[in-house]
DNA sequence: GGCCGCGTCTGACAAATGTCACGGTCGAAC
DNA sequence: GTTCGACCGTGACATTTGTCAGACGCGGCC
């Protein structure tokens, strides 16, 4: 029996999966979880073989949480299934120690196939967006350009960011600038908008 | 037997949701669909009782296949099942003759039981959100000015806009600052999401 | 020790953005 | 028939944004 803990904070999403796999012989939900440091919990208690994580979650997200367990919890294997597959996430899941990476694209049987084969000792990660993942190249922004840009990210003003981040103005105009270079942007939106496809906020 | 068919772009929550919903001794999944344009031809197909709808989905979105279904197959009730529970959303959804909305958020095993409701008859809404959707007015933008905006939204300066629209600079400046003023936003970037998260975009 | 990248800041400049006032057309509503 | 709102445009203006050059301290690396 393939023990698996389900993270994921829509409700009916995690139920709709919790009860996919309940039908599969050889895999049972052993504990759900609806946000990152809940899964965390749950891991630590009930010990399964394998956790699923959703990666966009409030509080602490998977990738946080994938770290977490990796470091807390080593005997179990970590699993990422996300609605969005961008290149960003893949590196950093794989920082974290994740041994599978799924889009919610996929047809519905290929979750439990994933299952069997993480068991059974494999990886799995699509081609593809391992491919794009590579070619892509690391995070080319630095730690308070990202800060910038994601305080950026809700329309507020250079001088909101600089009290936000206590910092002047003239400096996050020259983050946002440098970020904007970076992500081959015109402007602070199209910068946003690059760093957001490509997982580096 | 209640028919239901389903639409919704991601595969796995596709399938997850059919084997949730084909648990239920009286639920019967008879289809699927992937986007809009698929969803309406498939009800017209399969003569549901039912149709469940994601609403982003690509091409032509829940919304817009709510009001072709309910046109084209008036017997098949439509039910709105949506990540995002906006209230401009919502308002659309009523007025394309939805009897139901729901919010991916909820506890699964209400799903089945909002269609148990639909099938008799009733109207399932969660009293929050309605109260929201009718607090919140109807959409204050003006064709043109959602235009403007949502072309705005992906980072294009007014020049691209204003090409792309077949406008003059100034048309869309104007548009775009009555856009702000509308959504008590204080630059288009805040003006695009506080449109976004009402719906009315 | 020297070099380099990162973070911090300043000042100045050009370009883009947001606002305002104004003038027009057209169709629907009173 | 007039009024009103949505639509389209112009021109001028203040503000914000994006860029550039330069300056300083710090920590890591050869």
């Amino acid at each position: 029996m393939i023990r698996v803990v389900l993270a994921e904070d829509q409700g009916m999403v995690r139920g709709a999966l919790a009860s996919l796999l309940n039908l599969e012989p050889d895999i049972e939900v052993v504990g759900e979880a609806a946000d990152g440091a809940e899964a965390a919990e749950v891991v630590a208690r009930a010990r399964p073989d394998i956790v699923l994580l959703d990666i966009e979650m409030p509080g602490t997200d998977g990738l946080a949480a994938a770290a977490t367990i990796t470091r807390r919890t080593p005997g179990c294997r970590v699993m990422i299934l996300t609605t969005f597959g961008r290149p960003g996430y893949l590196r950093t899941a794989m920082e974290a120690g994740a041994v599978a990476f799924l889009v919610k694209d996929s047809p519905a049987r290929e979750l439990a196939a994933a299952i069997r084969r993480v068991h059974a000792g494999e990886r799995v990660i699509d081609p593809g967006l391992a491919a794009a993942a590579l070619s892509a190249g690391p995070n080319p922004l630095s730690g308070r350009e990202r800060d910038v840009l994601s305080a950026a990210a809700d329309g507020s003003t250079i001088g909101d960011i600089a009290e936000r981040l206590h910092l002047s103005e003239g400096t996050v105009r020259n983050y946002l600038s440098s970020a904007i270079q970076k992500t081959h942007a015109r402007n602070r939106i199209e910068a946003v908008q690059r760093a957001r496809t490509q997982g580096w906020v």
